[in-house]
DNA sequence: CGGTGTGAAGCCTTTCACAGCA
DNA sequence: TGCTGTGAAAGGCTTCACACCG
């Protein structure tokens, strides 16, 4: 399945999911493409790659797509996650309701300032840096989420990687090298607006989009 | 230019920044590649729109590349900005300092709860998202970012877009339209940790990206 | 030599257009 | 008839390979 098709699934589910409050709801590739503000072909094609999953002349079935799409992207389970960095950012990630919603449980909060570390952050304490290994294990975590400032960033990915974690979220500002076999995605928010900031200058003009990417 | 260039251009430019310490100081196409995980033959196609400016056997000089990406992003002046939403998210993004280091000024932040509005975040007040119109036009605000719900982000942003913001990032996990002629950015944390998911569930194999995209 | 700038090739993604099924 | 599934065409991006210059 192409890399391209993969970031879009989520935003399928997304939109199936308001979709869902009718039972046997269906949609066409039409529909589902405005929901998305994209072209209906591709929405065909996306959702080929899963199998055949419409019926001609009706459409898709809402929550047999989701449910394909959520297996797909192994939202099946229940992933516990760790997040390293107890700033602004790092604190808002640890009670941001969505990641929760989409299956992902934060279950450690770590930081390495010892005036943080003990404080409560919704229902977590703040722990140290160094308990890393141990929250891993102890919780069998296998995604990380970077929230500390660039300069610690590499080395906050080389102990997640060391410790056994297999893919990571990045916020960092700055480019992390991980291992072969480890996942890395990186979201830098200040690369977005000075994106903006370009289509300011030149000509608004293109589509909408968001994220496409893959890992190392 | 092409649109991938373009998304790359914020990740140069921090790169650089790194090295510019040494005055003088110059890169190789593939000592930069190096340091955002890519191939030296993308680094130069990629500065070569923006014209002639590596020197043959030496490399690039660094603050001079520097200067020509900061014009073409349009970071040769502030950007105020306004930020739509005061839970979590929002005041950690008011908080966050690599927007000021970048240039975007968060001059607002306006949330439509009566109990976060005439708190402090930071140097800021809350605003009642009714004074949106007002602060936009006393700040010459262009660029709004919409830190709300996702039931509440459609409205946020006809409402940006009728009071003049010609840009808009977009943390709401749905997908929003705005007028031609605006530029959009939408990023949805939990998509990534969806697509990291994917990874962890087929093989993990491609290489380090993170966004790419475009506006409407 | 070392390293840029760039045509051309190759690969990936999107879009078209339509056969085929309910 | 309505809408999917999909070959094939078109477009865009990345990588190669090398001429050329300091």
């Amino acid at each position: 399945m192409p890399k391209a098709t993969v970031a879009r699934l989520p935003l399928y589910l997304r939109a199936l999911g308001a979709l869902s409050t009718r039972v046997d709801a269906t949609v066409s590739s039409e529909g589902l493409a405005a929901l998305v503000g994209m072209n209906a072909a591709k929405v065909r094609k996306d959702l080929s790659y899963l199998g055949a999953l419409g019926r001609r002349g009706t459409g898709y079935e809402v929550t047999a797509v989701m449910a394909r799409i959520r297996s797909e992207l192994g939202l099946t389970r229940e992933w516990p996650v760790v997040i390293v960095g107890a700033g602004n950012l790092g604190r808002a990630l640890a009670l941001y309701d969505g990641f929760r919603v989409s299956g992902f449980d934060v279950v450690a909060l770590v930081d390495s300032d010892s005036s943080k570390i003990g404080t409560q952050v919704g229902s977590l304490t703040v722990h140290s840096a160094g308990d890393l290994g141990r929250l891993v294990a102890s919780h069998r975590v296998e995604v990380g989420v970077i929230a500390t400032p660039a300069r610690a960033s590499q080395d906050v990915a080389d102990t997640l990687t060391a410790v056994g974690v297999r893919a990571i979220l990045s916020f960092a500002p700055t480019s992390i090298i991980v291992p072969r076999g480890v996942v890395l995605r990186e979201v830098d928010l200040s690369n977005e607006l000075q994106i903006l900031s370009f289509h300011l200058r030149h000509g608004p003009d293109a589509n909408l989009v968001n994220s496409a990417g893959g890992a190392s």
